[in-house]
DNA sequence: ACCCACACGTGAGGC
DNA sequence: TGCCTCACGTGTGGG
């Protein structure tokens, strides 16, 4: 009972990193290696080898266990069993979470198309708001993306006038800077430009 | 060198499913387990039953590699460290899937919100078409989604009047069918209502 | 007492 | 030849 408890897989941290090269203590098995008198047996050349080997197949063992969070017994069948329904679970996981990404990636598809043709107007009016006509092509979701990204950019849609012509928007509206911030024409003009670029 | 190479694991198909009770032929280990006069030696109890264990241990195994896409060699060695670099690498994949999926995600949070305020009116005018008058909380792409459903659901928006008061959607507009379809006030009331609900 | 899980040494086969 | 890998039987400790 002095500490030999632990040596079912007699395989601890030092396994892992180093094996600090004890051969010394701590065996398990308390057979007769040596005889009455002192002398060793005879041991064929395999059996350190074969011993290393067995070590570094537990050590291996070992890490395949620290890796899997689900840990029911401390056998090795066990270790081998919780590793294996880890694996499936990891691979149920990836699969699930893959194409659980395809069925929301369709959405951002859209920012990869040709350029549609656009046109875009922009005249001052009296304060510090813009007159603004745009017409570009009725892809889905456009107006909407429009109109974040015009939010994001601080500009203000006061009055929209949508009109759907038949795959193309028509959209004449007032815009104003959210902050009080001052428009510049041009500025606002290439900016929408390529808004509707990228919608 | 009969059919004595294949078992340096020697386990099989038949080890996995029905280990079809052969303790019969294929004994890779030619030891002497008969005198020569043909009685056998004593085998302690245990052997039996550990020789079945370590056939359980290498199904196992075998199960484990089975699991386990990239194969290096059929070696035990290598079976744990394919095994084991196999865990890693499915864990980054969950891991980066993930994180990938909630980048994503926040964009789809606007489905689950109180349900904002609205007003729907909606008036029969000549030929098939109505007009519709909707007020809503200007949530951020409501107006995409209104259209997109709307599109979804057969009607065109054939003169869009949409204007932002601070904090909701004022929108005015004839609505017809797109396919020439009939459309009755109250079911477009209700399927606008709908509509702007889940937005 | 029994059973289980393990490490060990050993002989054999493959490279 | 030697080295590596494996299955086997055994002894041992824990439950």
């Amino acid at each position: 009972m002095e500490q030999e408890h632990d040596i079912r897989l007699s395989l601890s941290l030092e396994d892992l990193g180093f094996n600090a090269e004890n051969d010394s203590n701590k065996r398990k098995s308390s057979k007769k290696y040596y005889n009455e008198d002192g002398t060793k047996v005879f041991l064929s050349k395999n059996a350190g080898s074969e011993r290393k080997r067995k070590q570094r197949l537990n050590t291996k063992l070992f890490m395949l266990w620290s890796l899997v969070p689900m840990v029911t017994n401390m056998t090795k069948e066990s270790i081998f069993n919780d590793a294996i329904t880890y694996i499936k679970k990891l691979k149920d996981e990836v699969k699930s979470l893959t194409q659980e990404l395809q069925a929301m990636e369709p959405k951002e598809k859209f920012k990869e198309r040709a350029e549609p043709k656009i046109e875009v107007q922009v005249e001052k009016m009296d304060g510090n708001k813009l007159w603004v006509k745009m017409i570009f092509e009725n892809k889905r979701g456009g107006f909407k993306k429009l109109m974040e990204t015009m939010n994001d950019l601080g500009l203000e849609m006061i009055e929209a006038n949508v009109t759907t012509i038949k795959g193309a928007y028509l959209i004449t509206t007032f815009i104003k800077g959210m902050g009080g911030q001052r428009l510049d024409v041009h500025q606002v003009k290439h900016l929408l430009q390529d808004i509707i670029k990228i919608i």
